[in-house]
DNA sequence: TTGACATGCAGGTAAATACCTGCATATTGA
DNA sequence: TCAATATGCAGGTATTTACCTGCATGTCAA
């Protein structure tokens, strides 16, 4: 199992049909790259090319059944970006107010 | 309050130097522009810009104080996200080997 | 006021990337 | 075998974007 890299799970997300891609995994695990393209108004090729990004990042994984390739998503990486991000973040929710009242109020203006 | 774009806020994240802004943000909250510039190597416009697109996006609120700029992360985007994406996979994260296994058995390829 | 300091604005460039077309390969089923 | 089907590979282009430099504006403190 290849080590998560933050900055190509972070890339992958950043473009919006890479995660409609996600989206439709979601709905339907383990489709074929040809249904995946009849959801999506692009040539096969550039679907491919964000499906080997999703790929790379590990947030989708691939198996061969003959002739089809299916695709299924891989919802660790996302974990782990929760995980190392958002629950670090977290804590500043709650305590942000009260760090912007304390700054306001070393100066006064 | 801006209605939370999800594009934005994802394009802000992909960007390695924006989440390092952030995380100089979450060790020491209300930092000018001047302070982060000296945590990265790199022209004080390229990080202003940087900085714009985590505002744009939400993810970083202003704060004029005199001629300094402060700046203060907003972790609110960042939940949103992960209501929206990480809870939805985490479903999947439970029953993607039970998936997995039914899908190949379809055939037993 | 005036010089030092902090930030804003207006471009300009090179690399990344999101698309595409055209052709090649591999598998299935008649 | 052979035609239809599913995907892979090799480029090509136009947009986006991550940098930069140079100059302008606004604020502070002596």
């Amino acid at each position: 199992m290849e080590p998560m890299d933050d900055d190509k799970v972070f890339k992958a997300l950043g473009d919006p049909t890479r995660r409609k891609l996600l989206d439709l995994l979601c709905e339907t695990n383990g489709q074929t790259l040809g249904e995946l393209c009849g959801h999506l108004d692009m040539a096969r090729q550039s679907v491919t090319q964000h499906l080997g990004l999703l790929e790379e990042a590990s947030l989708v994984t691939t198996v061969r059944r003959g002739r089809e390739k299916l695709h299924f998503i891989n919802p660790v990486p996302l974990h782990e970006v929760y995980e190392r991000w958002v629950r670090k973040f977290e804590v500043q929710r709650l305590s942000l107010l009260h760090a912007l009242k304390q700054h306001l109020e070393e100066d006064g203006t």
